[in-house]
RNA sequence: GCGGAUGUGGCGAAAUUGGUAGACGUGCCAGACUUAGGAUCUGGUGCCGUAAGGCGUGUGGGUUCGAGUCCCUCCAUCCGCACCA
């Protein structure tokens, strides 16, 4: 039977490609790799068990549209996908279930596989990836074995191998390197000591050098989840996932330290081709900010000093006071003894108010005083002590310089406290009872900076502070070192034991994958340690003795960090990737994801990809090239609206006693609303009640309705029920459908509209089963084709712009494709061409639109490109246009869209099956893509006066003769002469007279 | 508060360098054809107005012969960060 029928060949090709690996990338060696690469990236997803709706594939289409369209152009293209499958809500539902989390993940992936593979994607499937499987998380824990023996060298600003720092010690003693990290935490020996430390010693001393290390820290713990949260992963005080409260405690903890890397992400940035929301995201999450760290002497200890890292060093001599963190090391010692219980109860305060409550209330303002006083280092003068919780422990040096002038906070607190205001830069009111934050402004009040500009006052004073070594120019970052290590089951356990000394010691190269262990149940322990304390036998052998594993496993984001990498060579035994494929794929040329992964994932990704690169490791810049951002889809949820009344049939009938509930279409509730609940009583509401066919009214009867039912109360509000989409269509609703999909809806009354229809409202917001508004791409595949939804997909709009999703636009792409099909099917029979030759009308509509299709995919403006498939297919339709030589060049145009059917079309044309993805791009013929003709404004003295039209290949000189001999002049330039005559080619006619 | 983005018909949108605003698609209206279907085809559809005509790209202003597009002002919505010294 002709016609377009999707479902009679799609299966028909993805089988094909499948088996004929049709989409297999090239590497080197392999015949095909001398084309040139171009690498196309999706970020891989996390197989959840709900499957895709309609909004994953919608940044896949369009990544799949350019691998396709790149292949077209003769590239070798790496477009390949996998699985991000380790991860929480695996490990939730193994808790609640028992089920192991490697069961449903894989059968979460069998989902995601098969959906995917039915929208047609032209991934190279052989190179699919796991993170949880442990083919390749033994590379995710060699990776972190390379960072566990590495340190960072500052002075050649790179990461190096531990070997290096420990020939350093041997040669020159600690003070023979500048290593990043906290040199508080390391100790100061010489050479000769170095050489007589013990094994033990070295690996002590060596452990705070090192890029994962351990250390007690301020953590995110979350007790519902029993884990620790990264920064990103807490969202207002909550977990990001669940929405479980989160409490800051300080525990021993894995970190990575990603600050070394600070300076480099920040300037990375510059040269990346990627969204300046992102960037923008990246570099004030990595926070860099400029200033001098200054050292306040104590009063009574003089050898001891405070030090403050501030960004406004000119304004120094408005100091009055100092504050420090509550949970500051020192503080204690700090205090008098006369100040130290106020200040121990203040801490004890401030540190019980959760992190969500300290966020929450910034306008309360709170401190102590300690008793203690500090040294002004210009002046000498006394400035007092303060603890107080605005100051954030994690941030600079947790201590600040107050300076109640020229700083809101510091204004706020001094006011509260009634401390000293001093202003020091001209542009201070007193009397607008606010602080002066400018960063301009000549400098007074200050000693040897009176008269400087702001920015000229902090050059001077940076160099005083250095000349007396009272303080120095200092640049401070934001960023913190990240969390590596998670208390829970379901990730890569970290390849590290714990020596008889109690040292931490990674494993051998030659023991990797460290495997998860089986274990009976997936929660913590009950003495709270991590659920793999549960397992037995979690001891690694080694010279006959056995050492207990580290409990925790690996964050989410560690398998994500590096994956794009393992795609070029995804079944290496013997290396993450080899050299040479690592060398021809180079960085990512198009990444595609959501927005939400700006400063997690990209960020820990671009810092191993550094981190290999100091190693000799990768050999490009940055992993990801370009980068976007698709918006997401939105689902329209479904609103019915309910309200309770007592009714009955007929004036006598009321039944007082019985509350029903009652449906009321979308008009009505309108109209309830805006006449308030009364309304119901005192107004007629006609609306037919859908299974007894009468009238529902109040108070006045209808002469048309048979039999009457009074609404005599209302009884509560309308409650607003969200109802299941699929069961809706353009609002209305399917009474019928909706009857069996709840027992509530059962045996419901619906008032309808009066033309018999139930309109349901409507909202926009995220997807998710709870609203009822999810639409999953399976039924419309099913009905539609994948080909009409991956155009349609694209149809909506620009990619980056978040857009809810309708249904019923579905229809106006399947007709497109239709249309396509019948150009090919004349009389929608038999496929038949002619083979006349094309006329110029239609090849200028062939080569328009190989033109606009080809540059719209450039610039990456998907949805265009649909457009102008359509007019070219209904002009051609139009044209009775079936030839050979015009539609051949279109299959190939359509393919990225349509692979499907332009798949089906291409071997009705003679050639070989599951070649068109691979046929050259057709070339354009600049000569049919101008206009017939072109309107030129005419105009006096740059006044314009008229128009006309020229044929579009008139030349400047023709122009003007046309002008000159037309009655233009003699009407509008009151017949004087021209002087001069401008024409601006396809724009505009100047006359100067 | 800081940063980023977006405002165009009933709806999704187009207009790539300033040059006929609203292409294309939905929705709606009318018609054709049909053993009424969520099929196909044709025409219409920015707003006001019977019409002539007028008004129209969030607001107000500016540059220009000409502004959705460039400049300034304000407003609204969304996203991210947020006591970062």
């Amino acid at each position: 039977m002709p016609g377009y029928h999707p479902s009679d060949f799609e299966k028909k090709w993805q089988a094909h490609w499948l088996n004929h690996k049709t989409f297999r990338a090239a590497n080197p060696g392999q015949p095909g790799a001398d084309r040139p690469k171009y690498y196309v990236l999706d970020m891989f997803p996390y197989p959840s068990g709900a499957g895709l709706h309609v909004g994953h594939p919608l940044g896949y289409i369009a990544s799949d549209i350019v691998a396709r369209y790149k292949r077209h152009m003769g590239y070798n293209v790496l477009h390949p996908m996998g699985f991000d499958s380790f991860g929480l809500p695996a490990e939730q539902y193994a808790i609640q279930t028992g089920q192991h989390p490697e069961n449903t993940t894989r059968d979460n992936i069998a989902r995601y596989t098969e959906q995917l593979q039915s929208l047609g994607f032209s991934y190279d499937w052989d190179r699919e990836v796991r993170t949880s499987n442990a083919d390749y998380y033994r590379w995710t824990q060699w990776i972190f074995l390379q960072l566990f023996n590495s340190w960072y060298d500052l002075d050649a600003n790179r990461a190096r191998s531990l070997k290096e720092l420990t020939d350093a010690f041997g040669a020159g003693g600690s003070a023979a390197v500048r290593a990043a990290g906290d040199d508080a935490d390391r100790a100061v020996f010489t050479a000769g000591q170095w050489q007589m430390f013990t094994e033990h010693q070295r690996l002590e001393t060596v452990a705070p050098y090192r890029l994962a290390y351990q250390t007690e820290t301020y953590v995110n713990w979350c007790p519902a989840l029993g884990t620790v949260l990264s920064n990103d992963e807490v969202k207002d005080g909550v977990s990001e996932r669940g929405g479980y409260p989160v409490e800051r405690r300080l525990m021993a903890q894995w970190m990575l330290r990603i600050t070394a890397f600070a300076d480099r992400l920040l300037r990375g940035l510059d040269q990346l081709d990627w969204p300046d929301a992102v960037k923008e995201m990246q570099r004030n999450w990595i926070g860099r900010s400029e200033g001098a760290e200054v050292r306040f002497a104590l009063e009574y200890r003089p050898t001891d000093a405070l030090t403050v890292f501030t960004t406004r060093p000119d304004t120094l001599f408005g100091v009055s006071y100092l504050a420090v963190a509550p949970e500051f090391d020192g503080l204690d010692a700090l205090c008098t003894d006369e100040y130290r219980d106020a200040v121990a109860q203040y801490v004890y305060a401030a540190k019980n108010r959760s992190e969500r409550d300290r966020q929450a209330d910034v306008k309360t303002i709170s401190g102590q005083f300690t008793g203690a006083y500090a040294t002004h280092p210009f002046t000498g003068a006394r400035v007092p002590v303060w603890v107080a919780d605005y100051v954030l422990a994690g941030y600079g040096t947790g201590v600040v310089m107050a300076v109640p002038a020229h700083d809101t906070r510091d204004y706020a607190f001094a006011r509260h406290f009634e401390l000293p205001i001093v202003p020091v830069i001209e542009g201070y009111d007193s009397a607008l009872n606010e602080a002066y934050t400018e960063k301009s402004g000549r400098v007074f009040n200050s000693g040897f900076l009176d008269g400087l500009e702001v920015k000229h006052a902090i050059t001077a004073a940076i160099a005083e502070l250095e000349k007396t070594g009272q303080g120095a120019g200092r640049i401070n970052f934001r960023l913190r070192d990240a969390i590596f290590g998670r208390q829970r089951y379901w990730g890569e356990p970290l390849p590290i034991y714990y020596a008889a000394d109690g040292t931490a010691r990674g494993i051998a190269e030659k023991d990797l994958p460290l495997t998860l262990p089986e274990i009976d149940e997936y929660k913590p322990t009950q003495d709270g340690n991590p659920p793999l304390g549960r397992a037995t036998d979690w001891k690694y052998e080694k010279n006959g003795a056995h050492f207990p594993f580290e409990l925790s496993t690996m964050p989410g984001w560690a398998g994500s960090s590096w994956y794009y990498l393992r795609y070029m060579d995804p079944s290496n035994p013997n290396r993450f990737v080899s050299e040479e494929a690592e060398k021809y794929w180079g960085e990512v040329d198009f990444y595609l994801g959501g927005a939400e992964h700006a400063t997690g994932h990209l960020l820990y990704s671009r810092f191993w990809y550094l981190f290999l690169k100091d190693l000799g490791l990768v050999t490009g810049e940055e992993p990801f090239r370009k980068l976007l951002n698709q918006g997401m889809i939105l689902g329209r949820s479904s609103i019915v609206y309910r309200v309770n009344v007592m009714w009955g049939l007929g004036l006598d009938s009321i039944d007082n006693s019985i509350a029903r509930s009652l449906f009321i279409s979308r008009d009505f509730k309108e109209r309830l609303v805006k006449g308030g609940m009364e309304s119901l009583e005192g107004k007629r509401i006609i609306g037919f009640l859908e299974h007894e066919q009468v009238r529902l009214e109040t108070e006045e009867f209808s002469e048309q309705s048979v039999e009457l039912i009074h609404a005599i109360d209302v009884s509560t509000d309308i409650s607003e029920i969200k109802v299941d989409v699929s069961r809706v269509d353009n609002d209305v609703l399917d009474i019928n459908g909706i009857r069996q999909w709840r027992d509530e809806f059962n045996n419901a009354e619906f008032l309808l509209e009066p033309d018999g229809r139930f309109l349901c409202g409507a909202e926009v917001e995220k997807m998710s089963k709870s609203k009822h508004n999810v639409v999953t791409p399976d039924d419309l595949v099913e009905k539609s084709g994948a080909d009409a939804l991956r155009c349609y997909e694209m149809f909506l709009g620009p990619l980056e712009q978040y857009k809810p999703w309708n249904t019923s636009g579905l229809s106006g792409v399947s007709t497109f494709l239709r249309r396509f099909w019948r150009l090919f099917h004349p009389e929608d029979g038999d496929f038949a061409l002619t083979e006349e030759a094309a006329t110029p009308a239609e090849l200028k509509i062939l080569h328009g639109t190989i033109k606009k299709v080809r540059d719209d995919v450039e610039r990456l403006s998907f949805n265009t490109v649909v457009s102008a498939l359509m007019i070219a297919t209904n002009e051609l339709s139009a044209l009775n246009c079936h030839k050979r030589a015009v539609l051949a060049p279109l299959v190939i145009v359509l393919e990225p869209y349509a692979p499907h059917l332009a798949e089906e079309l291409w071997a009705k044309l003679g050639h070989a099956p599951g070649t068109v993805s691979t046929a050259p791009w057709p070339a354009v013929e600049e000569k049919y893509l101008v206009a017939d003709e072109v309107t030129y404004p005419l105009a006096v003295n740059g006044k314009v006066r008229s128009e006309m039209v020229f044929a579009a290949t008139a030349t400047a000189p023709e122009i003007e003769e046309v002008v000159r001999a037309s009655d233009f002049l003699a009407k509008y330039a009151e017949g004087k002469a021209a002087k001069k005559i401008i024409v601006v080619p396809g724009r505009m006619v100047n006359v100067v007279v």
